[in-house]
DNA sequence: TATTATTCCAAGCACATGCTTAGAAATTGA
DNA sequence: TCAATTTCTAAGCATGTGCTTGGAATAATA
């Protein structure tokens, strides 16, 4: 009987992940969020409850986002240090030109809300632990082909990893595209 | 002729950085910087112009803070790679206990604010060019002492040691101390 | 001590914020 | 076709925002 939804919400999410992503989130209005997302605001909270649950929302969107289109490869069964490599690399050269550098989401968020609200950073801990476990599982298989020294870390090397992960967020805003490749090549020098 | 400040320009200058600091631009209102500088808001704009202006002038006041507290021992005359390891095992020690994980403000202010505003990319800037340069510095006194090999290209590793700085920023928030610790030891080796 | 320049205070301005509500519009199943 | 149930629209609520203003309090000068 009921009448049905004229929009999806996964695709809603979508584009408000998006207007987060460029301007954070207290430089996220309401008002700005019903345009992106094309829909009214009583649509909003009815879907998604508050602004702060959107935004909850709009972080595990990203979580998704990221693995599909930036962590694929390394999610592959014989991935290696070639993937990690790669990988690393793509963070410079994906910086195409016009396009904004709008950096890491979590990041960012980590920035502007801190340890102040108790589920964002549950949210931010959940991301990072689960690009954690992917790193290390590749340094393994990186370990089992020879490709690492016998005796490294992989634990160690882990946190490097995302360490140097979590500059580059920040660096590709800062530094020169020259800058930002010498940073990245030395730190593959570590790894290998 | 005239009644005199009751109040010191710098003084309040250092509190309002402070305010900024924890709770970032967006997220501090003009009434938590009147209560936390102690003035009245006519006293804050007719000193400062307006927010954003205050928030210039936070920033500023941010890398002479910086400057005087931490790298300090960097700036010393025979600074060399000693100097540069301790600065950066400070970045974990100096994370005692109760006190907030503020991070770096500018780190914050960068993925906050990122590209929208020139005025304050100018500024972040400026900060990242002090920064490098004294680590070009220390990097050639510690080439000069024989501490680091001949062929050490100075320019690489300072984009290097600038972009774990800048991971050391968000790992502090993100990441357990083990972590950190070792994050920053294999950061040194790579100096080394 | 009277004058004068300036600081301080309180109130208020216009607008933006997150969120709610009442009623019209619409689509399903009977 | 009609009734039921949900979505949509637009207006509005209380509060917060950055910033301004008019007048009282103040202190240095003459």
């Amino acid at each position: 009987m009921p009448r049905s939804k004229t929009y999806s919400d996964d695709l809603v999410l979508e584009k408000a992940m998006n207007v987060f992503w460029v301007h954070g989130y207290e430089g996220t209005s309401v008002r700005m969020l019903e345009k992106e997302m094309g829909i009214n605001q009583f649509s909003i909270y009815s879907s998604f409850k508050n602004k702060k649950n959107l935004f909850l929302n709009a972080l595990r969107k990203y979580r998704e986002f990221v693995i599909t289109n930036r962590f694929q490869p390394l999610l592959q069964e014989g991935a290696g240090f070639a993937e990690l490599e790669k990988f690393l690399l793509n963070s410079v050269t994906s910086k195409k030109g016009k396009e904004e550098k709008k950096g890491c989401l979590v990041v960012n968020t980590a920035g502007e809300m801190g340890e102040h609200d108790p589920d964002i950073a549950l949210e931010i801990n959940r991301y990072y632990d689960f690009i954690r476990n992917m790193i290390l599982k590749v340094l393994q298989n990186a370990l089992r082909k020879g490709e690492l020294p016998i005796n490294t870390d992989i634990e160690k090397q882990a946190s490097f990893f995302l360490g140097v992960m979590q500059g580059i967020s920040v660096a590709g805003k800062t530094m020169e595209k020259r800058q930002l490749k010498d940073f990245i090549g030395l730190a593959l020098d570590q790894i290998r």
